[in-house]
RNA sequence: GGCGCGGUAGCCAAGUGGUAAGGCGGAGGUCUGCAAAACCUCUAUGCAUCGGUUCGAAUCCGAUCCGCGCCUCCA
């Protein structure tokens, strides 16, 4: 069975077949760094975590670009706002946005551009567009991608231009443009500006937006690279756009495939400041729930499917993830520190199969959890009769960090009990031997206070993090 | 108006022609000094509504109702 995806192009789930056998290409678009990244902005990032760590666990090498935006108007505004410089203002969100994702176990791509340190890439894609006579200067000075002279636009949206309705705020800057539709490559500089500004042989200002993902992808990617993905609401303007100024320069096709995901919903209904239901990673880790917790439930909703947040998800999340642990455990004690069996149990086998098979279909990561669970199910069934020897375990064991390396949300968060923890328990065992049982419940007691819950297991009590 | 997504058990969510995965919750049971935790078992004659096609439909077709997204810089 081969890896087959939804190709927002061709509106079809397609094989997934790069350029170069077992290499893949991918640029997936990254933060504006002006703010904390919020739970919707990292649904995106998780999905692509999965897509990338999927792709891994598939036997491909994968070379990942994800751009940072950290010049646009919002980035402006607010780092003049606050009296920084650009680069200074924008260090801080950039840092914020590392740091998140590590906290939600995203792995690394292979490059981070940012846009301020390609700007001499982007002039050079605008000359050449200017040179084919594709993009033009307005009055003011900036520069326009004239879409009548791109015969294709249109296609990843499916729009029919001509029927394009106008907006309002189209109507404002249309006088300097030769088409409403056409977008800008480059912005003339403008007072609001301040000292953000790159001189360019057309004159001074700064780049659009969609061209930094143009210039930085064929830059580490190649003109024509694989895969692109991004949030359902980039289709149209953004990769539209990167797809006219990309293929209008080159000549060549820009992507093969691109991978959209749903946006998320809070309670549902549109995230947002207003309705007090708009959070940041932070808010939900300053709540008490775990990146891992938080990982688990962005990722375990189909990605082309609208994501439904809510606190009970995560508390089912929480629960679901125990219950992870809890076999885990189980696995480990029985183990010991005995050599994996060579080959897996049935049920493990099959587990696995099932994962792989789910996976292969565009992602159905609701499949690959069942997997998972029903190889739960079987596992505990099968320590229960006895019938997993201790070699088998540690088989399974490795098993569980191969769906690891695709989920990221199976090795537990590092829990060791503390000294004084421990001494409890054994104080404890010591008054159970005894018969003592007030004593033995008030350390029970003593040790809840302390934030452990301890289960008496046939192999003796074990202590967990309440 | 255009393009697109969706309505499946108390909640979340797979399944897209062969008779309803999985998770959470709930109910029973096992274990236990008692608990807790854990584990096991059970938990939708029905998939928004109404018609139609078919031996057979949650899945295909038509109509209707409801929710949501995008349509120029929002993942």
């Amino acid at each position: 069975m081969a890896l087959r995806i939804h190709n927002t192009l061709t509106r079809s789930v397609e094989e997934l077949q790069p350029a170069e056998p077992g290499h893949v290409r991918m640029y997936t678009c990254g933060p504006t760094v002006y703010n904390f990244a919020h739970i919707g902005n990292f649904r995106a990032y998780l999905f692509e975590d999965l897509l990338r760590r999927y792709l891994k666990f598939r036997g491909f090498r994968v070379t990942q670009v994800m751009n940072l935006t950290d010049v646009d108007d919002k980035t402006i505004r607010s780092s003049r706002e606050q009296g920084l410089p650009l680069k200074e203002f924008t260090r801080k969100y950039i840092e914020a946005f590392f740091s998140d994702l590590a906290v939600l176990r995203v792995e690394r791509a292979e490059h981070y551009p940012a846009a301020t340190d390609h700007v001499p890439e982007m002039i050079a894609l605008i000359q050449t567009l200017l040179d084919k006579g594709i993009a033009y200067q307005s009055e003011d000075r900036s520069i326009y991608f004239s879409i009548a002279r791109f015969p294709g636009y249109g296609k990843l949206a499916h729009l029919d231009m001509s029927g394009l309705r106008s907006g309002a705020r189209v109507a404002q800057d249309e006088y300097e443009k030769e088409s409403a539709a056409d977008f800008a490559l480059w912005k003339a500089w403008d007072e609001k500006d301040g000292d953000v500004v790159w001189d360019a042989p057309w004159g001074r200002g700064r780049p659009g937006w969609h061209i930094e993902c143009s210039a930085m992808s064929s830059k580490y990617l190649g003109v024509s690279f694989d895969l692109h993905t991004g949030g359902v609401d980039n289709i149209f303007p953004h990769h539209e756009d990167e797809i006219a100024q990309s293929e209008a320069a080159s000549g060549q096709p820009f992507v093969k495939y691109w991978m959209h995901c749903a946006h998320l919903v809070v309670d549902g209904k549109k995230m947002s400041k207003s309705l007090g239901n708009f959070f940041t990673l932070r808010d939900l880790l300053a709540k008490g729930y775990t990146g891992r917790e938080i990982r688990y439930e962005l990722i375990a909703t189909h990605y082309r499917q609208s994501l439904n947040f809510t606190f009970e998800a995560l508390e089912a999340a929480r629960a679901a993830l125990s219950r992870l642990d809890e076999f885990g455990d189980r696995l480990r004690t029985l183990a010991g520190s005995v050599a994996p069996a060579a080959e897996w149990p049935a049920w493990a086998q099959q587990a696995l199969s099932a994962f792989t098979a789910a996976l292969d279909d565009d992602l159905n990561i609701s499949a690959a959890l069942a997997a998972l669970f029903d190889m739960i199910t079987a596992g505990n069934r099968a320590m229960n009769e006895r019938t997993l020897d201790a070699a088998g375990a540690a088989a399974v064991l490795g098993l569980l960090e191969r769906f690891d390396s695709v989920l990221g949300f199976i090795k537990p968060e590092a829990q060791a009990a503390d000294a004084a923890a421990l001494a409890l328990l054994e104080q404890r065992q010591a008054a159970r031997q005894a018969k003592n049982w007030p004593e033995s419940d008030r350390l029970r007691d003593e040790l809840k206070r302390r934030g452990w819950v301890i289960q008496d297991t046939p192999q003796g009590p074990k202590l967990k993090k309440a």
